[in-house]
DNA sequence: TTGGGTGCAAATCATTTGCAATTAT
DNA sequence: ATAATTGCAAATGATTTGCACCCAA
């Protein structure tokens, strides 16, 4: 029984490492996002986050998630509707299905597609920054 | 020489066969669509419309664009930063490469992937109601 | 004539920011 | 000690909406 997460640790690291300081607000927001295996937005997160330490703000959220996301330790995605939902770096990239009915996220991947796309760009004579693919779906009945 | 372009009238016509009236300020944004090669967003489209007809209010545009964006004859698109951007509805369905330099937007399509998209859905027991891929390049050196 | 459409200004919504007080280092 | 960080409230930026007047049908 460790006191905290892997994923806690790799992210308190970079804060560490990018010199910036380790709060008790900071600390709380990044339990909560090792922990969530969804994709909650900020006020979401502030939710779960208060939680923890009752005395973090949402403007401390976005503050803290900026950074985060700066530092390459969260990704934030912007999907159809409403605001910015935020997930954990994961080592392999992959793209997401989003359940139209549900708002449920699930992750992808696939090669192939990542190859026609960079195929397509070199055509036009375009290098792919970076990408973004999305597939509203709907489970089939 | 016509007046108008085609794809004007087909828009008014969306208009009329929608029971909505065709007023002055919706024909002046209708024109400009239709003239737009680019993926202007609101504010730009209100610019141009007032040249047209200067009485159009940005709100205007607005409730327009979405009635439009309803009976299917413009697309809204919510690309990376900014506000949405707009095109008029064309035969063939494409996907877009943006400039990260420049801002510019280029159309491509793609039936493999698309293809490898339903698969994908498929797979995992969904069907895809509609999809949004962007990439995001530079020109390359 | 008359109900839909318009401009304007105020209201939302998500997110950011200024500032004085707090706190990690 | 002291500069980074915080909470709060006010500011932003894109988009929407309430309302009294206006005009397309």
């Amino acid at each position: 029984m460790a006191g905290e997460s892997d994923r806690t640790e790799k992210m308190t690291a970079a804060l560490r490492s990018a010199g910036i300081r380790v709060t008790r607000q900071r600390v709380a927001l990044l339990g909560v996002l090792a922990d969530a295996d969804d994709h909650p937005d900020a006020v979401e997160l502030h939710e779960r986050a208060k939680g923890v330490e009752p005395t973090v703000s949402l403007a401390t959220v976005y503050r803290t998630l900026s950074v985060l996301e700066q530092e390459g330790v969260v990704h934030r995605h912007a999907f159809d509707g409403g605001g910015a939902r935020f997930e954990t770096t994961h080592e392999e990239h992959h793209d997401h299905i989003l359940d139209v009915d549900t708002g449920e996220v699930i992750e992808f991947q696939s090669d192939k597609i990542e190859q026609l796309q960079e195929e397509i760009a070199r055509e036009l004579g375009y290098e792919v920054v970076h990408h973004r693919l999305e597939l509203y779906c709907r489970k089939k009945s």
